[in-house]
DNA sequence: TTAGGGTTAG
């Protein structure tokens, strides 16, 4: 209805100038508040009914809210409205009465009149799908036109993703996909993307290429957004090549794909994991070529990638094109060139841009110190790495697993056992454990040493802990020990429980350290037995 | 407009 602007000449309603009197009911305002009186009192009641519910699982004692529908929007001599019904399946969704929709849903087929809106079939789909009742979700979708509506890509889309979140589903799609076509309903790049979505979801990556494919062939237009799932989901497969991944990409740029920066960056991240990085180095001057700018992001992992190939030229190169870009190297950036410089034994240099880091704001972490350590300790700099870990300490970078398996890798490399069972000490009360070859290089070294007794003690302690020393370990206590065994005739270190008679030769003449090794053997039997188990 | 995506080590 158009409202005229209201004068005294023209407007005959107006209660001072009005002709003819009418029905109290009959304007518009009469009418909406009518409808708003329904819902209030319609709203009450779902209120009381939401309460009840609460209180009451077996659902016995709920107002029959369609009911309350019916005669609230009677009272005001409204129809009902389909926003009523929407929201009579809102409270009932909201209170898991789902058996209680079929009754509303008989109502509003064959009672009312009004077309129903595609959102409410919409919306019970979609809760359907959530409480896993599929079935009346595919029903409702066949039965949509019987309420007097027409269904769109709207509600098929809802179904199909209904579908698609449950692998045992999957089977029902093409049938709905050609009963949609029965109902007139038009598919949309929209219905390739819940297709292609759920493809990838489920890693099937090549079947969404293939189906992209098919949706270009039928002329539909290539969807950007549908491109950058595949590039996401595709870089993330673990038996796509690279060559495959480049070979798409060339394919939907080809076909008009505007990638972004996240579909740059995916696709640097995947060949840069591949050990590509002159490809991930070719891509990111595609991105400038294009006018995108690569952010520091992008310009890590190409380093990162350049790096590995042992292209330090690339690398310097790359480090002062984004400086020259203006972009600020961040902790990564400056992790993977000290990583770099390191990999070129140019400690000195790496050793600088940890101590100029700070001056440029960035502070160093733990992967800064673990790479400079590894580094000085593979160049025999020991004291060198010994200050750096204590300098990290002070700074407050606390050093992980990996920090002190480089150090006892470290000392043990320079023969210092004495220092890397002090360090083991430390570790082993943090609860971090050395790589089993350290640690038995470790028992092999103090053997040498003539500290079988240490070597003994340490054994027990680590045993105890669960930990699995290894054959070389084993090998060095018993030829130490004086033993004629050897390494092959035991089975100990193989966690396969020794024979009797191989541990009382092995028990055999050492009174001095007969009592250790008892409880050693205890420990290793049950220990032994744990993994045995477990496997 | 922003975040996201990124580093070392066996």
């Amino acid at each position: 209805m158009v409202r005229h602007p209201l004068s005294k000449t023209s407007n005959k309603y107006l209660r001072k100038y009005r002709k003819w009197p009418h029905s109290p009911y009959k304007t518009l305002w009469h009418h909406n508040f009518g409808e708003n009186q329904a819902m209030r009192i319609l709203k009450q009641a779902a209120k009381t009914s939401t309460m009840a519910s609460s209180h009451d699982n077996l659902n016995l004692n709920h107002p029959c809210l369609l009911s309350t529908l019916i005669h609230s929007f009677k009272t005001y001599s409204c129809d009902p409205t389909p926003n009523a019904f929407y929201f009579l399946f809102k409270t009932l969704s909201h209170t898991s009465r789902l058996h209680d929709i079929p009754p509303i849903l008989d109502h509003l087929e064959h009672v009312e009149k009004f077309e129903t809106p595609e959102y409410i079939f919409g919306y019970l789909i979609r809760i359907y799908g959530r409480f896993g009742k599929i079935q009346e979700a595919v029903d409702l979708f066949y039965r949509i036109p019987k309420f007097r509506c027409a269904p769109t890509v709207c509600s098929l889309n809802l179904l199909l993703s209904v579908l698609c979140r449950n692998r045992e589903c999957l089977n029902m799609v093409p049938q709905i996909l050609l009963k949609s076509q029965h109902m007139n309903i038009r598919i949309e790049e929209s219905t390739f993307g819940v297709l292609i979505k759920a493809l990838c979801r489920f890693n099937r990556v090549g079947f969404a290429i293939e189906m992209l494919n098919c949706m270009i062939d039928d002329g539909y237009n290539l969807d950007d957004s549908i491109c950058s799932l595949i590039i996401s989901s595709l870089c993330e497969q673990r038996d796509m090549t690279s060559v495959d991944a480049l070979c798409f990409w060339g394919d939907i740029r080809r076909l008009g794909f505007c990638p972004g920066v996240m579909d740059y960056s995916n696709l640097i991240r995947f060949l840069v994991r591949e050990g590509r990085g002159r490809d991930a180095l070719d891509i990111l001057n595609q991105m400038k070529e294009d006018g995108i700018k690569p952010d520091i992001v992008c310009y890590t992992m190409v380093l990162s990638g350049v790096v590995a190939d042992r292209d330090y030229v690339k690398a310097d190169e790359l480090f002062d094109e984004l400086i020259v870009l203006g972009l600020v190297p961040d902790i990564y950036t400056y992790n993977v060139y000290i990583n770099g410089l390191c990999k070129q034994n140019n400690l000195e240099e790496a050793l600088k841009i940890l101590a100029s880091m700070e001056d440029l704001g960035c502070k160093s972490n733990v992967v800064t110190y673990n790479t400079l350590l590894a580094a000085l300790c593979k160049a025999r700099e020991l004291s060198k790495a010994r200050g750096l870990m204590k300098e990290m300490k002070l700074k407050g970078v606390e050093p992980n697993l990996h920090t002190y398996r480089i150090m006892l890798d470290g000392l043990i490399g320079n023969v210092e056992i004495i220092e890397a069972c002090l360090l083991l000490e430390e570790m082993l009360e943090k609860r971090f454990y050395p790589r089993s070859s350290t640690f038995d290089n470790i028992i092999h070294e103090m053997c040498q040493k003539g500290l079988v007794k240490e070597a003994l003690e340490l054994m027990k302690k680590i045993v105890a802990e669960s930990f699995a020393p290894g054959a070389r370990a084993w090998e060095a206590l018993l030829l130490n020990s004086g033993s004629e065994l050897t390494y092959s005739e035991t089975t100990l270190s193989g966690l396969v429980k020794p024979k009797e008679s191989q541990l009382s030769k092995w028990m055999g003449g050492f009174s001095e350290l007969k009592a250790n090794l008892l409880s050693i053997q205890d420990d290793v039997l049950h220990f032994a037995g744990t993994v045995r188990f477990h496997l």
